[in-house]
DNA sequence: AAATAAAACTTGCAAATTGCAAGTTTTATT
DNA sequence: AATAAAACTTGCAATTTGCAAGTTTTATTT
């Protein structure tokens, strides 16, 4: 687990690796964009960390040469179930925007919710398992659910 | 979730919390000698971080007033499933020194591993889950297991 | 009772990492 | 042909880390 530490013990990466799981994020833009204030030098070398560690990797865009696409790894997207676990207790233990029925409907269905997390990883699914629950409240939400079940709310 | 990473989104936090969670540490000394290398300002610093977010506490020794005990919070042992969840990931992707059955019995008992985990928080049984698994290999090591199992093995 | 040792920190400082602003490069678009 | 976008890179100041040594408080030893 040190090493593990090694490769995203730090404040950004996990970051990263969860806007790819969950949110769809694929491109440096969406990266960058996301509000999360990450420099860009930093960005372009956690993104090449995670590579490096086989977390991550690349493809390019076939339709526009200047992009390239990130995407997570095998390795990477077995890491469903700690983010879970993590995304569950943030809700619990901290200030966190995401809706009280999105969390509960992950907590009830843990596997399920990891199944279709890797799901859609498999099919390219481009569809975002959450969205960024941002603070504009009272707009309703749906949320990427595995069987037909949809909520409102806000906020991670 | 922004928010936890900056609660042990570093190199050392998380590994305090396994610490702390599975192999019984107490004592700054423990952490200090642990083998990791971490820096004893490092430490401190860590330590009182961790207090302030309120996942460890820490209590005198009552026999010895030098000594000052370090817990998980409930706040910090509900990190078990993130934490299960990492060392499974970590011993299936990642060089680690876990003995093969150990995390078989893991994987395959998540939800008793995690009880057995929170009970002996909750009792304060003092005896760790799983011991540092050192590089002497050959050397058996009795495994905390939750109905009568046991394994050899070594490493983290 | 005095000297020594342990445990838990703290301090000073050099080295490494981060964050910010401003480039650069390559590939579309207008 | 000129302009724009996307993905980086560079330079530099500010913060954080790591290392070695020191301090403080409470046992233990002699």
């Amino acid at each position: 687990m040190n090493v593990s530490l090694e490769r995203f013990g730090d404040r950004w990466s996990l970051l990263l690796i969860r806007d790819m799981m969950v949110r769809g994020y694929k491109t440096f833009k969406e990266f960058q964009e996301s509000g999360e204030g990450i420099a860009t030098n930093i960005l372009a070398n956690r993104l090449a960390r995670l590579q490096e560690s086989g977390i991550v990797m690349t493809e390019p865009d076939p339709e526009d040469g200047r992009r390239v696409y990130y995407r997570l790894t095998e390795k990477g997207i077995e890491l469903a179930p700690v983010m879970l676990e993590l995304l569950i207790w943030a809700a619990r233990w901290e200030e966190t925007a995401a809706p009280c029925e999105v969390m509960q409907h992950m907590e009830a269905n843990r596997a399920a919710v990891v199944e279709e997390v890797k799901r859609r990883w498999r099919e390219r699914d481009p569809v975002p398992f959450l969205p960024p629950f941002n603070e504009n409240a009272g707009n309703e939400v749906k949320v990427g659910v595995v069987k037909k079940r949809s909520s409102k709310g806000e906020t991670e």
